[in-house]
DNA sequence: CGCAAAGCAATGCGATCACATCGGAAAGGC
DNA sequence: GCCTTTCCGATGTGATCGCATTGCTTTGCG
């Protein structure tokens, strides 16, 4: 496009990337109030005079942390889609990505719920984030076999997936049982038949149930 | 208790509530970073000298106004719970007002969320919101049928409830939407097999589908 | 080679915030 | 009827933030 330039310019978007990726760094340790043009500038390793360099003003810099992250997410959506895997196995992969189990799940869902909870104060980012969900949640429902109502069930299921992702994140629900309940959400939207009682705690699939796999290709 | 005396310090707690009212409505309205000293009393009609009187510090304020939020919580629960409704019914009740569909219930779901936020990077809320879902959790799973597994199913569903309702606020799914995939979500808890292809958009049920009902007597 | 544009560090400025301080008013307890 | 305690409005203060401004350096282009 016209990022190849040479010269003064060259290094422009990748200088606004890093920058970008200090801005998700902060708000996931600390939280959206904690970036300020000082606190990202020290994480980025740069002089906060370079941070204004890039982003003149504030909202530029919090926008641009917003794209990032959202190209970070497809990313690796895109990954987990490119291997060829069966689309269940997909499913699966991407659904437990969102539950955070390792420390780059971690800060993706913490940013996650930052740049949520701006969109409920910020009509900007929140017609990005509504442009962003028609994406995923489509994605999510390609993957899912079966009907018209295939779009319904994959917001039910990722709207599941991200409640218990929060509880994770607080410490309310264990990442382990949080997987497990997705599991089971996904054995349901595929029709198979949850027993009733007594065996939703562990879904009796296999596969090494412990919580600190690797799922899929993904990363 | 003590706070029945009379003359100075009468009305203490009801001042404090009065403000931590105000710091709930303005959270609600442009959140938790909009809430200093000046908008909180500027919202609670009151002088900002009064607004530190009675928190001397600002962490206090937001703590009893944590407080607050999950008292009213708890008070719309109980008056859903001592109808006599049957559990189901209550279950109905208190999942669906997680929905925001009207100002209060907005209101309620804006603070949650702003109030998550928060804990993630505030150990002190953490501890508060974990015992707070462990108690709701608890409550939830005790109107749910079946056996051991009923506080997962209980977990399962106010997650997606949950999920759900930031959705709505986002406004990436719509209220009614929402209610009608927390109410199929409901059905598949009983043991209620949902029909695998062509339903769930809006369930058969309907009695005024658009979003400004008042469901049970919860209020 | 010179020159315009981009990169970027440094300093300044006005606004805002949390909190401290002060002072006077109101209201029982003694 | 003083006196201590509570109440609370007013004003001050130091810190921080976003952003403007300035000026020096670098770099490729004509």
């Amino acid at each position: 496009m016209d990022t190849p330039k040479r010269g003064p310019g060259a290094e422009h978007e990748q200088r606004r990337q890093q920058i970008a990726d200090a801005v998700l760094a902060v708000t996931a340790e600390h939280g959206l109030a904690a970036v300020t043009q000082t606190s990202v500038a020290a994480r980025a390793g740069v002089s906060p005079g370079r941070v204004q360099h890039y982003f003149p003003a504030k909202r530029q810099m919090i926008e641009a942390a917003f794209d990032r992250a959202n190209a970070l997410s497809s990313a690796r959506i895109a990954s987990a889609t490119g291997t060829g895997a069966s689309p269940r196995r997909v499913l699966t992969t991407v659904l437990t990505e969102l539950i955070p189990y390792d420390t780059a799940t971690r800060v993706h869902m913490r940013v996650r719920q930052a740049f949520t909870a701006l969109a409920l104060s910020d009509e900007d980012i929140a017609e990005r984030m509504r442009r962003e969900y028609a994406r995923f949640h489509g994605q999510v429902a390609d993957l899912l076999p079966g009907g018209a109502d295939r779009r319904d069930r994959a917001v039910a299921l990722v709207a599941l997936a991200e409640g218990l992702a929060y509880y994770v994140l607080v410490g309310v629900d264990s990442a382990a049982a949080a997987r497990e309940r997705v599991l089971a959400a996904i054995a349901a939207a595929h029709g198979e038949a949850q027993e009733p009682v007594g065996s939703a705690a562990s879904v009796p699939r296999r596969d090494s149930d412990s919580a600190d796999r690797e799922p899929g290709s993904a990363r």
